[in-house]
DNA sequence: CTACACCTTATACTGACTATAAGGTCAAGG
DNA sequence: CCTTGACCTTATAGTCAGTATAAGGTGTAG
């Protein structure tokens, strides 16, 4: 069951993941350092491939690594109270919301100023350079 | 209006921006090294702070640093066409959208995730845990 | 036994700054 | 004129999450 032994390539193949990544992972203290070859190659078991997907995965979902290590850590004590790990996905979720909002406003902006060039004309006629170069996005009176 | 001299000081604080920000951009040629007082004193006028605006909106918008020195070296010749600006922003907007469809399933995601949980028990129960360790639900030990 | 894919480490680079250190300059007050 | 202190100068290193490169060692198939 969990007797496959992987080398960092392999490893890396079944997490979709890169080698470096992997070995970097492990300098940072998120990968332990498993066990070696004669020759030196890392060899990594199913037990590995587990918490390397633990990681890549809180990675999909925007957390750093610090905050991944601290996930780790909590899941590693498993008598911890679960409320620490609600309260990092709680905090970690309401600056995923405050991002939201303003690379909303962001489109809404970036929009506009697409809007009000139709590519004729030159610069120094550019409404978008215009607006680049004065226009605070407040108002509608350009330069 | 015109002629004032600014130290990097005050530009920086006319533009809302550090002034080490300002030497950076000097160096990464965004903006022109200004004229100096006999102890090596920047002194910058009124086109240096446009100038400085023009790049911090621009940043504000979401353009990287080399996107912001295309749009200057456009801006600066008046008679190239406007077209090459709106292709700029066009695909801007278009990153920055794509950016938000993921930021919003990331949402959606996160908010799952946490709903998921009560913060009552401990660890060994924890359904955030479970999830981030494998949503294949086989797995009891996220190490 | 050799070819070749894979592995090892160390180092430097990315973007857009920020932080720190060690020292020089300028204007004001005494 | 001298000192104080706020400001300026440069150079260097750090941030985050990797990526790129170089120079060399290992494992295995034919």
């Amino acid at each position: 069951m969990s007797s496959v032994a992987y080398t960092v390539g392999k490893l890396a193949q079944a997490s979709d993941t890169k080698a470096v990544t992997i070995r970097y992972y492990e300098r940072e203290g998120l990968m332990p350092s498993p066990p070696r070859t004669r020759g030196g190659y890392r060899l990594y078991s199913d037990v590995h491939l587990e918490r390397l997907l633990f990681i890549r995965r809180s990675r999909r979902l925007g957390f750093s690594l610090g905050s991944v290590k601290k996930l780790l850590e909590i899941a590693d004590r498993k008598d911890a109270p679960c409320v620490n790990v609600d309260m990092q996905v709680s905090q970690h979720l309401s600056e995923v919301r405050e991002r939201l909002a303003q690379l909303s406003a962001l489109e809404a902006e970036l929009q506009r100023l697409s809007a009000c060039c139709e590519g004729e004309g030159v610069i120094s006629n550019c409404r978008i350079i215009e607006a680049l170069s004065g226009d605070d996005g407040t108002s509608d009176t350009p330069y």
